[in-house]
DNA sequence: TAAATAACAGTAACTATTACTATTAGCTTG
DNA sequence: CAAGCTAATAGTAATAGTTACTGTTATTTA
Protein backbone atom coordinates (compact mmCIF):
# COMPACT_ATOMS: atom_id res chain seq x y z
CA UNK A 1 0.00 0.00 0.00
CA UNK A 2 0.70 3.93 -0.87
CA UNK A 3 3.94 1.97 -2.42
CA UNK A 4 2.89 2.75 -6.33
CA UNK A 5 4.19 5.33 -7.77
CA UNK A 6 2.04 7.73 -9.63
CA UNK A 7 2.77 11.15 -11.09
CA UNK A 8 0.09 14.20 -10.14
CA UNK A 9 -3.08 14.81 -11.87
CA UNK A 10 -5.27 17.66 -11.13
CA UNK A 11 -7.77 14.93 -12.25
CA UNK A 12 -6.84 11.93 -9.70
CA UNK A 13 -6.31 14.80 -6.53
CA UNK A 14 -10.00 16.34 -7.49
CA UNK A 15 -11.93 12.69 -7.69
CA UNK A 16 -9.73 12.24 -3.76
CA UNK A 17 -11.00 15.38 -2.40
CA UNK A 18 -14.53 14.74 -3.78
CA UNK A 19 -14.53 11.31 -2.23
CA UNK A 20 -13.64 12.37 0.69
CA UNK A 21 -16.23 15.21 0.88
CA UNK A 22 -18.98 12.94 1.28
CA UNK A 23 -20.43 9.76 3.31
CA UNK A 24 -22.30 8.84 0.65
CA UNK A 25 -20.80 5.67 -0.14
CA UNK A 26 -20.99 7.00 -4.19
CA UNK A 27 -20.45 4.84 -7.30
CA UNK A 28 -18.69 5.86 -10.51
CA UNK A 29 -20.98 7.55 -11.87
CA UNK A 30 -22.09 9.70 -8.99
CA UNK A 31 -17.99 10.57 -8.29
CA UNK A 32 -18.16 11.67 -12.36
CA UNK A 33 -20.94 14.06 -12.20
CA UNK A 34 -19.48 15.72 -8.81
CA UNK A 35 -16.11 16.14 -10.07
CA UNK A 36 -16.99 17.16 -13.99
CA UNK A 37 -18.56 20.64 -11.50
CA UNK A 38 -15.12 21.22 -11.22
CA UNK A 39 -13.24 19.71 -14.08
CA UNK A 40 -16.04 19.97 -16.74
CA UNK A 41 -14.57 17.80 -19.50
CA UNK A 42 -12.92 15.03 -17.56
CA UNK A 43 -13.71 11.72 -18.86
CA UNK A 44 -15.79 8.96 -17.28
CA UNK A 45 -13.01 6.33 -18.69
CA UNK A 46 -10.41 9.26 -16.33
CA UNK A 47 -12.43 8.76 -13.07
CA UNK A 48 -12.50 4.62 -13.07
CA UNK A 49 -8.87 4.80 -14.15
CA UNK A 50 -8.32 6.61 -11.15
CA UNK A 51 -10.28 5.15 -8.89
CA UNK A 52 -8.67 2.13 -9.27
CA UNK A 53 -5.50 3.81 -8.76
CA UNK A 54 -6.54 4.97 -5.11
CA UNK A 55 -7.86 2.01 -4.72
CA UNK A 56 -4.05 0.25 -5.52
CA UNK A 57 -2.10 2.60 -3.06
CA UNK A 58 -4.55 2.16 -0.72
CA UNK A 59 -6.19 5.80 -0.21
CA UNK A 60 -9.43 4.60 -0.94
CA UNK A 61 -11.47 1.34 -0.69
CA UNK A 62 -14.24 -0.59 -2.78
CA UNK A 63 -17.45 -2.09 -1.11
CA UNK A 64 -18.44 -4.44 -3.20
CA UNK A 65 -16.09 -5.87 -5.31
CA UNK A 66 -17.50 -8.88 -7.26
CA UNK A 67 -20.12 -7.27 -9.52
CA UNK A 68 -21.76 -11.01 -10.79
CA UNK A 69 -25.03 -11.99 -9.03
CA UNK A 70 -24.78 -15.57 -7.58
CA UNK A 71 -26.95 -17.78 -6.74
CA UNK A 72 -27.42 -20.59 -3.41
CA UNK A 73 -30.11 -22.88 -2.54
CA UNK A 74 -29.18 -23.41 0.48
CA UNK A 75 -31.54 -20.58 1.43
CA UNK A 76 -31.30 -20.71 5.74
CA UNK A 77 -29.58 -18.05 6.80
CA UNK A 78 -25.61 -18.32 6.78
CA UNK A 79 -22.34 -16.32 5.99
CA UNK A 80 -20.01 -16.89 3.51
CA UNK A 81 -16.08 -18.06 3.30
CA UNK A 82 -14.72 -17.53 -0.42
CA UNK A 83 -10.86 -19.07 -0.75
CA UNK A 84 -9.00 -16.72 -2.92
CA UNK A 85 -6.47 -19.29 -3.48
CA UNK A 86 -9.08 -22.06 -5.00
CA UNK A 87 -12.41 -20.03 -5.08
CA UNK A 88 -14.25 -22.63 -3.26
CA UNK A 89 -17.32 -21.11 -1.42
CA UNK A 90 -17.92 -21.92 1.89
CA UNK A 91 -21.15 -21.71 4.11
CA UNK A 92 -20.27 -20.63 7.56
CA UNK A 93 -22.20 -19.38 10.67
CA UNK A 94 -20.52 -16.98 12.03
CA UNK A 95 -23.32 -13.98 13.15
CA UNK A 96 -25.70 -15.04 15.57
CA UNK A 97 -28.58 -12.88 17.47
CA UNK A 98 -26.66 -11.75 20.05
CA UNK A 99 -24.30 -9.96 17.52
CA UNK A 100 -27.24 -8.14 16.23
CA UNK A 101 -28.51 -7.77 19.69
CA UNK A 102 -25.95 -5.89 20.98
CA UNK A 103 -25.37 -4.11 17.62
CA UNK A 104 -29.70 -2.90 18.43
CA UNK A 105 -28.27 -1.60 22.11
CA UNK A 106 -25.81 0.72 20.52
CA UNK A 107 -27.80 1.85 17.64
CA UNK A 108 -31.44 2.62 17.25
CA UNK A 109 -31.46 0.57 14.27
CA UNK A 110 -34.25 -1.57 12.76
CA UNK A 111 -32.27 -4.71 11.30
CA UNK A 112 -33.86 -6.49 8.26
CA UNK A 113 -30.99 -8.50 6.87
CA UNK A 114 -27.48 -8.74 7.43
CA UNK A 115 -24.27 -10.06 4.88
CA UNK A 116 -21.08 -11.52 6.21
CA UNK A 117 -18.55 -13.00 3.87
CA UNK A 118 -14.97 -13.87 4.53
CA UNK A 119 -12.28 -13.96 2.19
CA UNK A 120 -8.67 -15.95 2.83
CA UNK A 121 -7.28 -19.60 2.25
CA UNK A 122 -9.16 -22.40 2.60
CA UNK A 123 -7.90 -25.63 5.18
CA UNK A 124 -7.38 -27.58 1.85
CA UNK A 125 -4.95 -25.00 -0.04
CA UNK A 126 -2.99 -24.40 3.07
CA UNK B 1 -42.42 -16.55 0.56
CA UNK B 2 -43.66 -19.61 -1.56
CA UNK B 3 -46.93 -17.80 -2.08
CA UNK B 4 -46.31 -16.39 -5.56
CA UNK B 5 -48.31 -18.52 -7.74
CA UNK B 6 -46.74 -20.18 -10.65
CA UNK B 7 -46.96 -22.29 -13.50
CA UNK B 8 -44.78 -25.62 -13.78
CA UNK B 9 -42.43 -25.42 -16.25
CA UNK B 10 -39.31 -27.90 -16.96
CA UNK B 11 -36.85 -25.12 -17.45
CA UNK B 12 -38.00 -23.87 -13.81
CA UNK B 13 -37.50 -27.23 -12.19
CA UNK B 14 -34.09 -28.11 -14.37
CA UNK B 15 -32.75 -24.86 -12.95
CA UNK B 16 -33.89 -25.31 -9.72
CA UNK B 17 -32.39 -28.81 -9.58
CA UNK B 18 -29.24 -27.86 -11.03
CA UNK B 19 -28.45 -25.54 -8.02
CA UNK B 20 -29.54 -27.65 -5.48
CA UNK B 21 -27.10 -30.37 -7.28
CA UNK B 22 -23.67 -27.91 -6.50
CA UNK B 23 -22.21 -25.70 -3.44
CA UNK B 24 -20.63 -23.77 -6.45
CA UNK B 25 -22.88 -20.59 -5.51
CA UNK B 26 -22.59 -20.14 -9.13
CA UNK B 27 -24.03 -16.69 -11.21
CA UNK B 28 -26.30 -17.07 -14.04
CA UNK B 29 -24.00 -18.44 -17.00
CA UNK B 30 -22.49 -21.47 -15.28
CA UNK B 31 -26.15 -22.19 -14.14
CA UNK B 32 -27.21 -21.83 -17.94
CA UNK B 33 -24.65 -24.11 -19.48
CA UNK B 34 -25.30 -26.95 -16.92
CA UNK B 35 -29.00 -26.53 -18.01
CA UNK B 36 -28.25 -26.74 -21.46
CA UNK B 37 -26.83 -29.95 -20.71
CA UNK B 38 -30.21 -31.03 -20.20
CA UNK B 39 -32.02 -28.79 -22.30
CA UNK B 40 -30.04 -27.35 -24.98
CA UNK B 41 -32.25 -24.86 -27.02
CA UNK B 42 -32.82 -23.06 -23.87
CA UNK B 43 -32.82 -19.78 -23.79
CA UNK B 44 -30.39 -17.43 -21.06
CA UNK B 45 -32.92 -14.81 -20.61
CA UNK B 46 -35.06 -17.69 -19.60
CA UNK B 47 -32.08 -18.72 -16.93
CA UNK B 48 -32.19 -15.15 -15.66
CA UNK B 49 -36.19 -14.91 -15.48
CA UNK B 50 -36.44 -18.44 -13.54
CA UNK B 51 -33.47 -17.75 -11.21
CA UNK B 52 -35.57 -14.16 -10.47
CA UNK B 53 -38.88 -16.18 -9.90
CA UNK B 54 -37.03 -18.77 -7.57
CA UNK B 55 -35.94 -16.07 -5.73
CA UNK B 56 -39.31 -14.28 -5.23
CA UNK B 57 -40.94 -17.41 -3.55
CA UNK B 58 -38.27 -17.93 -1.60
CA UNK B 59 -36.96 -21.33 -3.52
CA UNK B 60 -33.15 -19.69 -3.44
CA UNK B 61 -31.41 -16.86 -2.59
CA UNK B 62 -29.13 -14.26 -4.13
CA UNK B 63 -25.83 -13.80 -3.20
CA UNK B 64 -24.66 -9.81 -3.80
CA UNK B 65 -27.53 -8.16 -5.31
CA UNK B 66 -25.69 -4.88 -5.54
CA UNK B 67 -23.60 -5.37 -9.40
CA UNK B 68 -22.17 -1.37 -8.66
CA UNK B 69 -18.81 -1.10 -6.85
CA UNK B 70 -19.17 1.59 -4.31
CA UNK B 71 -16.01 3.75 -3.34
CA UNK B 72 -15.43 4.91 0.17
CA UNK B 73 -12.52 7.44 1.78
CA UNK B 74 -12.39 5.75 5.49
CA UNK B 75 -10.08 3.23 4.69
CA UNK B 76 -9.84 2.02 8.21
CA UNK B 77 -11.79 -1.49 8.59
CA UNK B 78 -15.30 -1.36 9.24
CA UNK B 79 -18.82 -2.42 8.46
CA UNK B 80 -21.83 -0.56 6.68
CA UNK B 81 -25.24 -0.30 7.73
CA UNK B 82 -27.60 0.91 4.67
CA UNK B 83 -30.76 2.25 5.42
CA UNK B 84 -33.53 0.46 2.94
CA UNK B 85 -35.80 3.66 3.50
CA UNK B 86 -33.79 6.37 2.41
CA UNK B 87 -30.56 5.05 1.24
CA UNK B 88 -28.22 6.33 3.57
CA UNK B 89 -24.97 4.30 4.52
CA UNK B 90 -23.62 4.26 8.09
CA UNK B 91 -20.15 3.19 8.47
CA UNK B 92 -20.05 0.65 11.82
CA UNK B 93 -18.12 -1.60 13.77
CA UNK B 94 -19.64 -4.17 15.02
CA UNK B 95 -16.95 -7.25 14.15
CA UNK B 96 -13.55 -7.24 16.13
CA UNK B 97 -11.05 -9.52 15.88
CA UNK B 98 -12.82 -11.96 18.98
CA UNK B 99 -15.29 -12.71 16.10
CA UNK B 100 -12.33 -13.53 13.89
CA UNK B 101 -10.71 -15.89 16.62
CA UNK B 102 -13.59 -17.77 17.18
CA UNK B 103 -14.09 -18.67 13.74
CA UNK B 104 -10.21 -19.57 13.56
CA UNK B 105 -10.32 -22.43 16.32
CA UNK B 106 -13.32 -24.19 15.09
CA UNK B 107 -12.09 -24.06 11.14
CA UNK B 108 -8.19 -23.95 10.17
CA UNK B 109 -8.90 -21.05 7.33
CA UNK B 110 -6.58 -18.01 7.33
CA UNK B 111 -8.66 -15.22 6.98
CA UNK B 112 -7.21 -12.52 4.81
CA UNK B 113 -10.20 -9.84 5.05
CA UNK B 114 -14.38 -10.01 5.93
CA UNK B 115 -16.77 -7.97 5.41
CA UNK B 116 -20.52 -7.30 7.06
CA UNK B 117 -23.43 -5.36 5.74
CA UNK B 118 -26.09 -4.96 7.52
CA UNK B 119 -29.65 -3.66 5.98
CA UNK B 120 -32.78 -2.43 7.67
CA UNK B 121 -33.81 1.43 8.48
CA UNK B 122 -32.03 3.92 10.31
CA UNK B 123 -32.94 5.60 13.49
CA UNK B 124 -34.23 9.50 11.12
CA UNK B 125 -36.19 7.01 9.18
CA UNK B 126 -38.12 5.18 11.96
C1' DT C 1 -61.43 -29.36 -26.25
C1' DA C 2 -61.01 -24.53 -26.22
C1' DA C 3 -59.92 -20.18 -24.26
C1' DA C 4 -56.79 -17.55 -21.41
C1' DT C 5 -52.34 -16.39 -20.50
C1' DA C 6 -47.73 -17.78 -18.23
C1' DA C 7 -43.61 -19.12 -20.00
C1' DC C 8 -40.76 -19.78 -23.75
C1' DA C 9 -36.70 -18.98 -27.45
C1' DG C 10 -34.49 -15.69 -29.75
C1' DT C 11 -32.91 -11.26 -30.02
C1' DA C 12 -32.37 -6.34 -29.01
C1' DA C 13 -31.37 -2.94 -25.61
C1' DC C 14 -29.30 -1.29 -21.53
C1' DT C 15 -25.80 -0.33 -17.79
C1' DA C 16 -21.51 -0.57 -15.62
C1' DT C 17 -17.00 -1.17 -16.61
C1' DT C 18 -12.75 -1.79 -19.32
C1' DA C 19 -9.86 -1.22 -23.49
C1' DC C 20 -8.02 1.48 -27.18
C1' DT C 21 -5.85 5.60 -29.48
C1' DA C 22 -4.12 9.84 -30.50
C1' DT C 23 -2.92 13.92 -27.74
C1' DT C 24 -1.40 16.41 -23.50
C1' DA C 25 1.29 17.24 -19.56
C1' DG C 26 4.28 15.89 -15.37
C1' DC C 27 8.81 14.58 -14.35
C1' DT C 28 13.87 13.76 -15.16
C1' DT C 29 18.27 14.76 -17.00
C1' DG C 30 21.64 17.38 -19.55
C1' DC D 1 15.76 25.84 -18.72
C1' DA D 2 14.72 23.06 -22.78
C1' DA D 3 14.23 18.18 -24.69
C1' DG D 4 12.76 13.83 -24.35
C1' DC D 5 10.37 10.16 -22.02
C1' DT D 6 6.14 8.33 -21.02
C1' DA D 7 2.11 8.50 -17.54
C1' DA D 8 -2.20 10.37 -17.81
C1' DT D 9 -5.81 12.27 -20.45
C1' DA D 10 -10.27 12.93 -23.40
C1' DG D 11 -12.99 10.71 -26.33
C1' DT D 12 -14.74 6.71 -28.06
C1' DA D 13 -15.31 1.72 -28.94
C1' DA D 14 -15.84 -2.70 -26.96
C1' DT D 15 -17.20 -6.01 -23.46
C1' DA D 16 -19.93 -8.42 -19.81
C1' DG D 17 -23.82 -9.09 -17.22
C1' DT D 18 -28.45 -8.38 -17.11
C1' DT D 19 -33.11 -6.93 -18.50
C1' DA D 20 -36.73 -5.96 -21.95
C1' DC D 21 -39.32 -7.07 -26.02
C1' DT D 22 -41.90 -10.03 -29.42
C1' DG D 23 -44.05 -13.54 -31.64
C1' DT D 24 -44.77 -18.55 -30.54
C1' DT D 25 -45.61 -22.58 -27.38
C1' DA D 26 -47.41 -24.98 -23.51
C1' DT D 27 -49.82 -25.22 -18.98
C1' DT D 28 -53.86 -24.57 -16.52
C1' DT D 29 -58.98 -24.05 -15.97
C1' DA D 30 -63.59 -24.75 -17.26
MN1 LIG E 1 -24.16 -20.59 0.77
MN1 LIG F 1 -17.81 3.33 4.99
ZN1 LIG G 1 -8.98 -23.22 -1.18
ZN1 LIG H 1 -32.97 6.06 6.69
Amino acid sequence: MESIKHRYSRQRETILQVLRGTLEHPNADWIYNKTRRIIPNISLGTVYRNLSQLVESGRIIRIKDDAVIRYDANIKHHDHFRCTSCGRWYDIEILDNTVIESFNKKHKFHIEAFNLELEGVCEICL
